[in-house]
DNA sequence: ACCTGAACACCGTTCAAGT
DNA sequence: ACCTGAACACCGTTCAAGT
């Protein structure tokens, strides 16, 4: 084991932590204004900015220590001098996404409507940047992105009563779940795709009439409520599965939150 | 794109969908008694269970065409006249995972706790295949495993008068998590391993502390409640946060239930 | 200190050739 | 029909050598 390279790193225990606790300088890219000389420096950050663009554009999948280093115009050695792994690199882009998200200042009022929103809006981050999702549940989340996304879900649950521990765990649940339906989407979407190279949009409806006639065709015997609510289980779209999804998660928070003694 | 070279395949819509609606007719692997011969036949159901073994004991990223087929004394092409791809196999093997779950017949007395115990029941087998979660999250699942532990869950929703829209998204809802918090775990014990290397054992005990000893040390300014919560944070152990997670999810159901008109 | 080319040990998949 | 060796186009990471 070799000791970080970047300087801002954390290595006391056996986790590397990312310690990046303001946001980096600028919003993100070279600054406009900025002309391409052939060969700038390599730094951390411009090596974020193009794993993030390059994320943005083609998806995860097409993030590769060796595509970067292409983008870059260089070879995927150089990278090794300013991040320490793709893991890494992984950690750091994710986290400026992270940071995007937008956390107002908790309202006692509508408490619970402001955890949903910033659910739906790490959603839609995560759709933006297809396939984050996937790296962000490769990851133990540190650095200021995800610190700042704790800090506001807590900030939420305080303003509603919610108990500390419940809080805390809830917090981890609720983005657990976001995450993993972004990285459920992702997946359909890379299908489709897959299926409909012919076509240029994905055929969701073709996947959804496929799978409900697959299940109808199941034996009644065996399944006879898979067979008989095969429409009702393919109901809905992402949006719909969505909401009700934090709706069942806000409800059982405020169930929990009743029964639990205010620690 | 090639016709699926598996009798059981269902390609009428744009997903490859697996069917396999009886199990596997043994258990699984060569029957008891069953010689070695030097080179046995190749067969789907051989390829699946060499997989599924090489998983239980080496994990997930172990599981390669080419790790398969060296198992199997052969070479990653050959595996292609049983399997379409990688996908499917990882499937198959899932699918094989998760027949192993045991449903009781729905109870409208413990219908709640029959849906939790078959959460905990998954979650055990996810983490005697470590990474197993992994190929779940991957892949759209079909097959028999997955249509019997569907049929499982909508038993019991039923048993507890869910109405039938809640209780079909609450099933994805509630698989979704549970995969999620496998994939979590599966991360966590990577990097205790990574980390570790020269103790056998995972320190997660230390992994916790500095996780903890890290929100402690925030800018108090900006993040007032996770520099104070740190410790309320980090506390629990997987076992405590995913019973936790269950128990908001049902509470949230029976919540949700309440709301929705019957229908 | 930073960067590089070349190499190492892997992937999944394809394909022409064998039996 | 089933199996195979060899190849293709990728990975992440390391390391000695350059500047």
């Amino acid at each position: 084991m070799k000791e970080p390279r970047t300087s801002k790193s954390w290595q006391a225990g056996p986790l590397r932590i990312q310690v990046e606790v303001a946001p980096p300088a600028g919003v993100g890219g070279p600054r406009a204004g900025e002309r391409e000389r052939p060969r700038e420096r390599l730094s951390v950050d411009r090596i974020v900015d193009t794993a993030l663009k390059l994320m943005r554009a083609e998806g995860y999948e097409a993030v590769s220590m060796r595509s970067v280093a292409k983008a870059l115009d260089t070879g995927p050695a150089s990278l090794y001098a300013h991040v320490a792994n793709k893991d890494e690199l992984d950690q750091r882009v994710i986290d400026r996404i992270a940071q995007q998200v937008d956390i107002p200042v908790a309202d006692p009022e509508r408490w619970d409507e402001q955890i949903k929103d910033m659910m739906r809006q790490a959603l839609t981050l995560y759709r933006e940047h297809p396939g984050s999702a996937r790296a962000i549940m490769g990851l133990v989340p540190t650095g200021y992105g995800s610190m700042r996304s704790a800090e506001g879900l807590l900030s939420f649950c305080r303003a509603g009563g919610v108990p500390d521990q419940v809080a805390a765990w809830f917090c981890d649940l609720i983005s657990l779940y976001t995450g993993a339906v972004a990285v459920e989407e992702t997946i359909w979407v890379q299908r489709a795709q897959a299926a409909g190279l012919k076509g240029e949009q994905a055929d969701f409806e073709a996947m959804d009439e496929q799978i409900a006639s697959y299940m109808e065709s199941l034996p009644v015997d065996q399944f006879p409520l898979m067979s008989s609510l095969a429409r009702v289980m393919t109901n809905g779209d992402g949006e719909q599965r969505f909401e009700f999804g934090l709706s069942v998660l806000v409800a059982g928070l405020k169930a929990v939150s009743a029964e639990a003694p205010t620690s």
